[in-house]
DNA sequence: CTTGACTCTGGACTATAGTACAGGGTGTAT
DNA sequence: ATACACCCTGTACTATAGTCCAGAGTCAAG
């Protein structure tokens, strides 16, 4: 069916090694081979290998960003913010002050948007049942759901510029 | 400090109604005039009333709305689906096992949003942890949050152009 | 050794969600 | 009556996140 189709395989340091080219990676995910090519550009999905024709290779890992990747975004958060959660790690020239601090701030974030969305939830499940009981609701009642203060925890639309 | 001020108030059917102009609500809700404005473009917020000047008059509903979409961005949802969540109602004239279904379908949606959100939020506990316990953890621990299949719930992406 | 599916680079194009003017009118405090 | 903050319409520009395409090279099968 294809030239080089399924998995390329390598030999690599005495262990075999499933590579992908990057159409059978973005077919794996769903993605645009294109779409693989510009998260590389934005340095977010760097190709694990070339071959010496200069083709691209990704290995499992890259397959997990990747995936990652496309959930994150589905969540709301934008490829910067993605960038920022995939560098949160504790290495040996982190600070770990810092790392704690961008991950209790994504934390926050994170828990949040949970909040909202079971707030969200609510109204859709009341709207439901009252379809069930054949009662009209006129006025949207999906507008409830956020009411009381207001958080603003992203710091977004910053008015300074 | 300013001409028209904080709220405009209008007599009508004899009970008092604070109307707010466009700079007010824009302020209020921390949005850009221009981004109300742009939404009226897309029929997402139209002006309760206008002066006979020509100004636009928003009420509590409106502010409503504006909050509503500005919070259901942050969760995720584009400007589309909050425009379909805004016009799920049970109506006289809208079908009811048609409304049902489809906010049968966000609920799906707002559930497969928590569950990864709750997935996300699991390492990064766990990064802290290993942060207070001066562990290096150096393989990012954040992309196994979505392990195991993918869901795809959200038909996007249909690759049929 | 050609054919067809695949890949490469570099650049142009698109959709979504705003933002930023320009040129002009409105409203009210001084 | 004029200054100043606000509003109007219309058009153009921006950032983000892709998507498409041209022209050329690569790889495996027949």
């Amino acid at each position: 069916m294809s030239a080089i189709g399924g998995g390329a395989i390598e030999w690599c340091d005495s262990s075999l090694i499933v590579m992908l080219t990057i159409g059978t990676l973005a077919k794996e995910v769903g993605v645009n081979i294109e779409t693989v090519r510009y998260y590389e550009r934005l340095k977010l999905l760097t190709p694990t290998d070339r071959t010496p024709s200069g083709y691209r290779l990704y290995d499992g890992a890259a397959l997990t960003r990747l995936r990652f990747i496309k959930n994150a975004q589905a969540l709301g958060f934008t490829l910067h913010e993605i960038t920022e959660l995939l560098n949160l790690r504790v290495s040996s020239t982190a600070r770990c002050g810092d790392v704690q601090r961008k991950a209790q701030a994504k934390l926050q974030h994170v828990g949040d948007k949970i909040r909202d969305l079971q707030a969200l939830a609510r109204p859709l499940r009341a709207l439901i049942q009252a379809c069930q009981a054949g009662q009209p609701t006129d006025r949207c009642p999906i507008l409830q759901s956020f009411e009381g203060a207001r958080r603003r925890t992203d710091g977004k639309r910053n008015t300074t510029r």
